[in-house]
Order: structure tokens, then sequence, then C-alpha cells
RNA sequence: GCGCGCUUAGCUCAGUGGUAGAGCACUUCCUUCACACGGAAGGGGUCGCAGGUUCGAGCCCUGCAGCGCGCACCA
């Protein structure tokens, strides 16, 4: 710092430092490390993805916490890395292409050129947002980013399909499904949006049958529907068994409109009698509760609606092609002309959205893989205990902690970080939230018919796509074939079965066989190839990479050095709106995989906000670009005003001011430094007890405080109040009194005082920078250098940077002696403030201009040193302040009563008698008020018999202090009246 | 329908039993030699409503209302 601008300039800075840190490995973590483990993976954004402000919030946070786990002494992993986003990043390139023209569809292409694009782009623009984090300073360790896509990973991820195949927890079925009809795929329960709609309830007239077939005139079934497109597909209609009003119609038929079909009325307890007219119509291809009474009645589906969201040829020849929109006005048109409809009601319900593309989902009839989840019941257990366990790394009591984490132990000893039992969820009531879906989940639909994905791994062959002898062949192969590199199941014609594995291939005809193969047996692959047999098309849902992220990032399935010093990790900093994607899925993966959780503390984020409480959204343009506001403010300044802004568990309302603040605070951070520079000398490291003054004793009493207050929010996970803890005893504490009461020293000590003071000061600020650090990397480390403090520090501990300085601890009791850090100490200076407080505001009322040196007098209560009378003197810009036991006012003049004494403001018959009169009755009445209010609560006899002495002797002595205060306002206005 | 969260100063939010707080905004004053991205002094709240527990309630309990978010197959 020779040069000291007056404003901090973050720029040149902030890029200075983190290459200074890359380039001295500072982010790398070492397996080979002594020191214990600390690790958080990075929750893995889209490769295509560009940071929001959402990324911003998480991932300071995991800075923070991977920064203070540093200078804790912890060897920190903090593991970055993207996922490929199947849907996502397919829907993006296809519409680039389509744009460009290159193609209508991805068919155009086919698979194999399609994915060339893909990886192209991916390369183009995958992995910007890394390179964002940069900028917000993220440390992570770059050396071993990840990709979800890339080889190894997907060897892990096809491993683990194999192996849950082979457990029989992989299966593939013709289900319906959510079908998203925009993306033309499957997805998951979890992938579908709830959204409350406004509609229509439609109620429409099936012409009831005779025997004969004939309708019968003016009888109708009325049934209501949603979704009037779909009554093309009908196959039936339900009335509920019990429902008297037409039992009697039960097994008789109906005309369906529109597609002159006869369809049975059948008797179903789904049918809910008291919904509308009590009779449903079932269409069992499009959904799926009528799919189930298909099932229990025999009823044959209809497909009207195609896999594009287009009518097929079955919903007849006036609705084919048109999509289910457009079908549901023609349809709902037609049968209006048909007089066949009744009434339209409005009608509010719910619709599925696909969260990926936003259109209404369609129950879907398809082949799709399932996957039963597997270590269901540990991963409910390590989350729902309750009983409350202090974390080992704090002083945290029990009863200080709501949150919730299990009970049961953990196998010791398995990793180098901390063997805590259990996990931990913050805040705790997410756990709830979990423990309920936990508690109802259903098959995990995992194929995607994309072709961006990890393919799944099975080979198939049947008697229509292979001959006889190649099926044979196959079986043959696969029986014979290393069994840990394949599992394979088959079918046969006919009713043979197969006998203890004894089964031989022979004379019998196999129909079809199923092979899944493990990441590596490509020879097997080949042969099957070669066989006719043909790979599933499908590919994975991307969660289904993403769940092995805690491991197979560290190099899964081999017990790597990395895993074993950081796995289980140590935190996960994620949104609760994947709590069921992600979290809960990685919970059960690493217990199955890992025989493991795979972290220890979850800290689930906000979602940020606009100022108007609307989500962030790039139609709504209210999404501010981050980097924008990192090139207006600077890095740290974005940081803090986000932290500062982000209470544990509540959404954050985002407000550039915020950011404002953030580097409002960085320059004053800046320029409080610059102050200490300017008083020149080198680094003061010794302090000389006694010399310290009542200010400097005050000082060190507020950083210990402000030290354990932040040590107790990072034990909570609460950086906000940190953040708080933070601006108050550097801004509020520091600046506003320390460093203006020590200009009395500084500007008027001796070399010695001076000296002490300075020194005091670099204690203070050598231990606030490093407390800001986690919060403010970049700032933090340029003023550690320019201040001189990481030369006396050991290279490896703040010597070479800041990074790397040690935490610092609160005081022990032995060094409080030592200082003589006492209550007393704080009280004098506390008092002294508060006289300071008085005599300006005896300034303000009346009217001494702020830059007049003006003359106090003060009458101590007791003995006053001069180091606090020259304070009292600068702060007040008195041009003296005279003590003077025997004072005798003249009348009139304006004071002020404080535990230091009696602070007068002579004014030499210079006062507004009427001005000064209504000051005192204005302080009176509020006194009276307070008065009032101690002597109410004293004078309840209860209250003395039942409080605790402490508590009444508290209050006791605040009455006695406003008795004080009366009395003497009182006869400061005495003494006017008698003017 | 069930569950969760929220309701405190104009705004955004802290505050889990003992004198209602912060930041921003507001009023007035000040470019004094760290900082106007600053300093000083102020004004501003019957803590959503109604009961209850307690010597004492913003805080604990019960009920109600409003807002938000999840989960849920009723056409």
């Amino acid at each position: 710092m020779s040069e000291i601008p007056k404003a901090y300039e973050p720029q040149a800075v902030e890029a200075k430092w983190y290459q200074f840190w890359l380039d001295q490995k500072c982010f790398v973590a070492d397996p080979q490390s002594p020191k214990p483990a600390y690790s958080i993976v990075i929750p893995p954004p889209n490769v295509t993805g560009v940071l929001t402000l959402g990324h911003v919030l998480n991932n300071t946070i995991q800075d923070i916490l991977a920064r203070k786990a540093r200078m804790d002494g912890k060897e920190v992993l903090w593991l970055p890395g993207t996922d490929h986003a199947g849907i996502a990043t397919q829907t993006v390139v296809e519409k680039s292409l389509r744009k460009q023209g290159v193609i209508k569809h991805r068919d155009d292409l086919g698979r194999e050129k399609f994915l060339e694009h893909v990886w192209a782009w991916k390369e183009k623009h995958g992995g910007i947002i890394l390179q964002q984090l940069r900028a917000l300073g993220a440390s992570c360790d770059w050396t071993r980013t990840r990709f979800t896509m890339e080889p190894e990973y997907s060897r892990c991820v096809q491993k683990v399909f194999v192996k849950l195949y082979k457990k029989g927890l992989i299966y593939r079925g013709k289900r319906m499904v959510n079908w998203d009809p925009a993306a033309r795929t499957a997805l998951s329960d979890e992938e579908v949006e709830m959204t409350e709609t406004k509609g229509h309830l439609w109620h429409l007239k099936y012409p009831l049958l005779d025997d004969a077939g004939q309708p019968v005139p003016d009888q109708f079934v009325i049934v209501a529907t949603t979704r009037p497109e779909t009554m093309l597909g009908d196959e039936a209609v339900a009335v509920n068994p019990n429902d008297e009003r037409y039992t009697k119609l039960v097994g008789r038929k109906v005309l369906l409109p529109l597609q002159n079909k006869h369809i049975p009325i059948i008797a179903d307890d789904f049918v809910d009698p008291k919904f509308g007219t009590g009779c449903v119509k079932v269409t069992p291809a499009h959904d799926p509760n009528d799919f189930q009474m298909a099932g229990r009645h025999q009823l044959s589906l209809t497909v009207v609606i195609g896999p594009d969201g287009c009518m097929t040829k079955e919903a007849g020849e006036d609705f084919d092609g048109l999509d289910r929109m457009e079908a549901r006005e023609a349809v709902v048109e037609e049968l209006t002309e048909q007089s066949l409809l009744l009434k339209v009601e409005d009608y509010v319900h719910n619709v599925g959205y696909s969260q990926r593309s936003h259109v209404p989902i369609e129950p879907y009839l398809s082949e799709q893989w399932f996957l039963k989840y597997p270590s269901v019941e540990k991963a409910l257990e390590c989350v729902t205990g309750s009983a409350r366990v202090p974390r080992a790394d704090s002083g945290v009591t029990p009863e200080s902690s709501c949150d919730t984490r299990a009970s049961g132990a953990t196998p010791a000893g398995a990793s180098g970080t901390d063997a805590l039992p259990g996990m931990r969820f913050h805040p705790g009531r997410w756990a709830k939230t979990y423990t309920h879906w936990m508690s109802n989940i259903k098959d995990w639909c995992i194929s995607r018919q994309l072709w961006w994905g990890h393919r799944i791994p099975v080979w198939r062959g049947n008697d229509e796509t292979c001959s006889q002898e190649q099926l044979l062949d196959v079986f043959d192969i696969l029986q014979k074939a290393d069994k840990s590199l394949v599992a394979f199941t088959f079918k046969l014609k006919q009713t043979e079965q197969v006998a203890g594995g004894n089964w031989t291939a022979g004379s019998k005809h196999v129909e079809s066989i199923e092979a899944c193969v493990m990441p590596g047996a490509d020879d097997l692959i080949w042969e099957l190839e070669d066989n006719n047999f043909a790979q599933d098309p499908d590919v994975l849902d991307t969660w289904f990479s993403s769940w092995l992220w805690p491991f197979a990032t560290m190099g899964w399935p081999a017990q790597t050095a990395t895993l074993k010093k950081f796995y289980p990790t140590s935190d996960l900093v994620t949104g609760p709106d994947i709590i069921f994607f992600w979290v809960a899925r990685m919970i059960m993966a690493g217990y199955e995989f890992m025989g493991e959780l795979p972290f220890r503390n979850v800290y689930f984020t906000g979602i940020i906000r606009d100022k108007q409480g609307r989500k962030m959204s790039k139609s709504l343009g209210n999404s501010p670009d981050p980097l924008d506001l990192i090139g207006k403010y600077g890095a740290d300044a974005l940081r803090f005003g986000t932290m500062r802004s982000a209470p544990l568990g509540q959404d954050i309302l985002f407000d550039e001011q915020n950011v404002e603040l953030g580097r409002n605070f960085c320059n004053k951070l800046w320029n409080a430094c610059r102050f200490r520079q300017m008083q020149g000398g080198e680094v003061q490291g010794e302090i000389n007890p006694a010399l310290l003054t009542s200010d400097d004793r005050w000082i060190l009493l507020r950083l210990n405080q402000a030290i354990r207050e932040i040590d107790a929010a990072f034990a909570d996970y609460k950086f906000s109040d940190a953040a708080a803890a933070l601006y108050r005893i550097f801004w509020s504490e520091l600046c506003d009194w320390y460093l203006e009461a020590a200009k009395a020293p500084l500007q008027s000590g001796t070399p010695e005082q001076k000296a002490n003071t300075l020194a005091v000061l670099d204690f203070v600020l050598s231990h606030l920078l490093r407390l800001f650090h986690p919060f403010l990397p970049f700032i933090t480390e340029e003023l550690w250098h320019g201040l001189g403090y990481s030369a006396d520090m050991p290279e490896n501990q703040g010597g070479r940077t800041i990074m790397f300085a040690p935490w610092p601890k609160p005081l022990g009791d032995d060094e409080l002696s030592f200082y003589a850090l006492d209550a007393t100490a704080e009280a004098v200076a506390n008092a002294k403030y508060q006289l300071v407080t008085q005599g300006r505001n005896l300034r303000r009322e009346f009217n001494i201009p702020a830059g007049k040196k003006i003359r106090f007098i003060l009458k101590p209560a007791g003995s006053i040193a001069a180091h606090d009378i020259e304070v009292l003197r600068i702060l007040l810009n008195a041009e003296a302040v005279e003590i003077n036991t025997a004072y005798a006012a003249p009348k009139g003049t304006p004071s002020a009563l404080s535990p230091l004494g009696e602070l007068f403001l002579p004014l030499a018959g210079l006062i507004d008698v009427v001005a000064e009169k209504a000051r005192l009755n204005k302080e009176l009445a509020k006194i009276a008020a307070e008065i009032e209010r101690a002597q109410q609560r004293l004078n309840n006899p209860n209250f003395a018999q039942k409080v605790p002495p402490a508590v009444l002797a508290e209050h006791q002595a605040r009455l006695a202090e406003w008795l004080g205060k009366q009395k003497h306002a009182e006869a400061a206005l005495a003494a006017l009246a008698q003017n």
C-alpha cells in the first residue's frame, strides 16, 4: 500500500490476488495432509448455465465455510464441477441448430451427429459459470473440476446402474408416466409442477343405449371433464357401485359421441358419488386413475394423443394431427353442434406442468425404466432422529440448537473428517419435509427419451430382431461370461421354467434376452452387437448421475486417497427446491454405494427474489447479472451485501442497495487501514498493559465479544448474524469510537503512548482482517499485506497469505487479567462515550456550529484520568474540557448528568431561556414515563418475591438512575425559572 | 385437504421471558488533516388480531385472520 487511494478500487486488487492464490496452489487439497479434513462438493450447476444471484448466495456461503475451515487449520477440499443437464442442454442446442437452419428436428441429424453438436456446444459455452465463480472469489480446487458426462464419471453411472439392476431394483415396464410433449420425454414425478389453473368443467351427454344397441331417446349419462379432448379415447363410464342412482345402469352401454363407439357403464369404488354427476368418463390411455380402472375391468386402451401432444389417427380423421389444445376446442364445438354439451362451468384445478418446458404434462403410456430406491431405511433414519447433540467442534449447548439430527451411530474412523453421528439439516425444519417425502416415495422413472445423457447400458435382442441361433449364442455367451461384468434376464416362449439354473440351451425357444453390461466389457458388447443385439436408446435422468456426485467426483469406485480423506463431506449447501431431486437421492446413494452418509450437515439457502418478492426469472428481466454487480461494486461488496441480508432459512429480497452497502463497508475498511498506515511506524507487536487506556481496554473487550459472537454464528450457520457482528465491531465500535478516541494519544501522547496505541490498533486490525477474510477475501488479503501483518506470521500461517492465518480466538482468562480487561474497564469507556453523546446533544440543542471549538466544564463524580479528559475534549470538538469539582454554574447553564459526572456547557448569558425550558420539559416527560414504568413494576408485591435477585437489583438501579436524572433536570428547570 | 414458513419503525429484516434493535430511507447540521462510498444529533413502533400462562409476553400456549411455499389421483 504505497500510494494509497482515498477510495478502495476493487478491480485490480481482486484480479491480482485471485491469480496469486491460483499460482500458489492455495485451493488445492492434499489428501496426504496430516490436517483434519474439511470438504464440500459444489452443487454442480448446469454446464451451459450462467451465474445468477442464486449461485452467488450459494457459492459465497460455500466459500465462507471453506475459507473459515482453512483458517481453522483444516485441509480443505471444495470440489467444483458441472452437470450435463440433459433436457436443458439438449433443448438449447436443438433450438440453436433450428435457428441456424441446420435442422428442423434432431431426427434430421441422427443421434451421433447431434451429439457431436452438443459436445461442440459444451466445449464452446460450457464451464462459463465456473469461470464466473472465480470472479466471485470462490476457492474451489479447480484441479479437480468434474463433469458428469466425462468418461470416468460415466463409468460410475453405468456401474451403479448395473449394480442396481443386479439387485433387481431397476426394472423396465409399461407404465403411465409424466410425459413432456415439448421435450418428448418421460419425466419423474418430481419434475412435474402442480399449478393452480383456471379451467372449465364440461358436462357431456353420452346417449344411453338399449339392449339392441340403439340410443334410448332423451336418455343420457352425464359426465363431467376438464379435458374434453380425451373423450375420444374413452372406453367406459364409471359409477360408484353403491350409488343407487346408477346401479340399474351398470352393465348397460352408452354411445361414445364423435367416435360412434359403444362403451360400457362399469362400477368402481374409485368414483366419488358426491363429486359432479357421480359419473366418470374413463380414458385408460390418458389418465393414471383410468388406467388403473382399465386394469380392474379389462378395458382396452385407445391412444388418441401422441407423444408430440397431437391427436393420433385413433382420434378420428376430424381430429388427427390437431394439437391437444386445438382438439379440445374442436371437440367442444362438435359436441355443441350435436347438442351433447350440457353445460360449461368455470373450474379451478391443479394442472401438472413440466418443470423444464412449462407445458402441461400429458399422462402417457410407455415403456420406461424405473428404480426402486435403495437404502431408504438408512436414509430415513439418519435425518429423522430427534436427539439433540451438540456439534463436536463448537461450544454450542444442546439447548441452543433446534436442529434435527439423528440418534443413530455412524461407523467411526472411516474417514478423516469428524466422525459425528447422523446428519443435520439447517434449518432443521426441512427434516420434516424430507421425512415426509422419503416415507412416501414411489419408484423413480429414470429413463429419458433424449440423446444427451448417459445411455442405458442394456442390450436387447428378441425373436423379431435376432435369429433363434443368435439368441442361443448370446445366451451361451452370457452364461459363460464373468458375472461381475454382466447381468441378464431372458424370456422363453411357451411356459418353460428354469429350474435351479439348470436349463441349458437346446431345443427350447428363446423369446428375448436383456443384458445389462458393466463398463469396460467392450468385448462382450461387441459380441452382443454382432448378434444383432441393440442398446436401449434411452438415456438416464440427469439426477441419476448427480446423486453420485459426493463420491463419484472423488474417484469412486477406486478407494482413492481423496475418497479416504474427504468422504463423507462436511457440509452441503444447496436450495430447498432440490431437497428431493438431489439431497435425498444423494443420501440414499451414499449409504448404498459407500455404506455411509455423504455429508454431515446440509445448509438450505433461501430463494433470491426481487424487491417485490417475485422469483428471479429471465422472462421478467428482474435478475441482475452478478458480474455487472461485481464490476460496479466489487466481489467483496456483493458477497458482504448478500450475506448481510440472507438470514438462515428465509427467502432473500434482493436489493442492489445491499451491494452498495457492501461497497461502502469495504471502503470504510480500506480507509480505517489507511488511517492506521498514515500514523506511520512499524507494525507494533507488543502491548504494554501498564499503558493501556480505557479506550484500549474497551476495544479489546469488544473485539473479544465479537469473536465469541462470530464463532457462535458460524456454529449455527447464521452467516447474516456473523456479518452483523462484523459490521458492528468494525463500524460502530472501532471506527465510531476507538479510532476517534485513539486520536488523543496519537496526536498528543508521548512516543510510548503512541506506540502502545498503535500496538492495540494493530492487534485489533490484524484480528479483524482475519475475521473478515471468509466474507471479504480480496480486500482483506490486500490490507493484510499492505499493513505488513503478513510479515509477522510464519510462512504457512498467514505469512504468505491471510487464507491460512489462524482464526482468531477469544482471549483467555489469564490474558484478560494480564491486560486488566474487566467490567470496570468497559464501564469507564462506556460512561465516557455516553457523556460525549450528551455533550454533542447539548451542542446541537443550543445550535453551536459543529466546527466551533467551545469550552465544556465537567464536575466529575470521581477521579478521572487525564487521558479520558483529552478524549472528551477531542470527541466533543472542544477547546477545553475543564475539570472543576467546585463548579457553581451560573443559573440556567445547560448541563447533562452521566455516571462520569455533570457536564456543563457555559454559554455566558447566551441562553435562550424559552428553548432551554422546552428542552428540559421534554426531557422530564420522557424521564417521568420511564420512572412510572419502573415503579409500577417494583410496586407489584409479587415482583420482589418471585423475581431473581439480580433482576430485581437491575430494575432498582434503573429506577435510581432515572430518579437522579429527574432531580437534575428539575433543578435546572428551577434555576431557569428564577431568572 | 394436510404440512411448513411469515406477519416487529416508511422499506428489508434481527430479536425464544427482564429498559423494543440494525441497515436503508427521513429531518437538521457539518466538506474538521482515514473515509461525503463520510461524520454528528434527531424523529419514527399499542411487535397481525383475540384470549390464556406468568411478578413480567414481541418471545411460551390456544384460537382466528392475511400472505407465501411445499405435498395430495377426485373427474
